[in-house]
DNA sequence: ACCGAATACCTATCGAGATAGTTATTCGCG
DNA sequence: CGCGAATAACTATCTCGATAGGTATTCGGT
């Protein structure tokens, strides 16, 4: 349901192709939700036999071939207002990382930091890439953002855009989280005698 | 591969029916990495078929029925040490309630509210089960790690305990953030001008 | 003894996602 | 003009997970 619910939303800023979303999938909303092209597509096509999209051929160089450009229809946009009534569904836990941790005492001597060292880098990664994203909707250098933004009333341009920052901050505070976590678990690591000393520690 | 991780780090704590194993996964390693009865029995079968695993049956009841208790092999602890040393392969994001936090401009009068009080709820839920975990392991009155211990030298026992206290202390984080982050959301909106006033808010 | 709950274990089906490809056309640079 | 990269779109296969069941036996309370 949210892949479906995420292609409406990205739609809901003006009409794409298959490629421009895939690419949208790549960077921007892709940070809050990925999705590969493999599954970009097929879905596509789902929904647009379903009528929450339509589409129609646009013209792709000087040669008569053509891309397929698809837009949001009125059901569509039911259907994203419906979703946001929508109770969360929940996913149970899973958590491969902190699942590892309660295990370290398996961990081979240097192991374990090694782990939580990459864990930093990971979301030090993923941090720096939703603080470009908050950068781009506050510098209004998004094009899909200015595209939305020119299709609705200019009084609701500051609401449309701290939605955004808004869910890209949970990506950081995520981030944030997790680094503070594993710095903790360094720590830990050093208390039990199992880091080389201060001087191992980058 | 994280199911079956945890398949082995569990059973290295000791012999456990079909059944035991499940009742976990439903309560204390089920808070880090869930898994339903339906993939856990045919894992644990074929955990079995490729060495990782042995079986015996135990008797059940008084009328010669048994049950099948498994316990880990010595290739079974091999591979467990062995994913110590794998990197983490860390999925790509996909965060519903960020997703949905992103377009809240979509939302009917009042559904944002809603989502993000259901958020905090949810998370309250979360950070309380992970702390119930903290306290079994400190208060050592979870059977499992008592098993552990009993079977490990008693200078490891401060380690293994911490390792585990540290890995749900990375729950109780995340379901911090979460909060965190939803009554951010909740004075956004108060902001934006869409909650109906203080004494709406609870 | 009966019966509901717990223990013990299982199947089927489908959706979501990962991954490793693939083909065709256009673009733009040397 | 040629060619590699980008655009544009697609398939196949497999794994993992969700969900909705199912059967059989034992336990324990009435």
């Amino acid at each position: 349901m949210s892949l479906r619910s995420a292609l409406l939303a990205l739609l809901s800023s003006g009409p794409m192709t298959g490629y421009d979303v895939v690419k949208q999938f790549s960077t921007s909303v892709g940070h809050v939700w990925h999705a590969p092209d493999s599954q970009i597509y097929p879905e596509l096509r789902r929904m647009h036999s379903e009528g929450l999209l339509s589409s129609r051929p646009v013209p792709w160089g000087s040669r008569g071939a053509t891309k397929t450009e698809y837009s949001i229809t009125r059901d569509g946009e039911q259907a994203l207002r419906h979703w946001q009534d929508e109770p969360e569904g929940y996913v149970r836990e899973r958590d491969a990382a902190h699942l590892r941790a309660a295990y370290f005492e398996w961990a081979a001597p240097g192991a374990a930091a090694t782990q939580l060292r990459a864990h930093i880098e990971h979301f030090r990664d993923q941090r720096a890439q939703a603080l470009e994203q908050i950068a781009a909707i506050e510098n209004r250098t998004s094009p899909t953002l200015a595209r939305r933004l020119a299709a609705n009333p200019e009084d609701q341009w500051e609401r449309i855009s701290r939605f955004k920052v808004f869910a890209y901050e949970g990506q950081v505070g995520r981030a944030d989280q997790e680094i503070a976590w594993a710095e903790r678990g360094l720590r830990l690591l050093e208390e039990l005698g199992e880091l080389d000393g201060p001087g191992e520690r980058e």
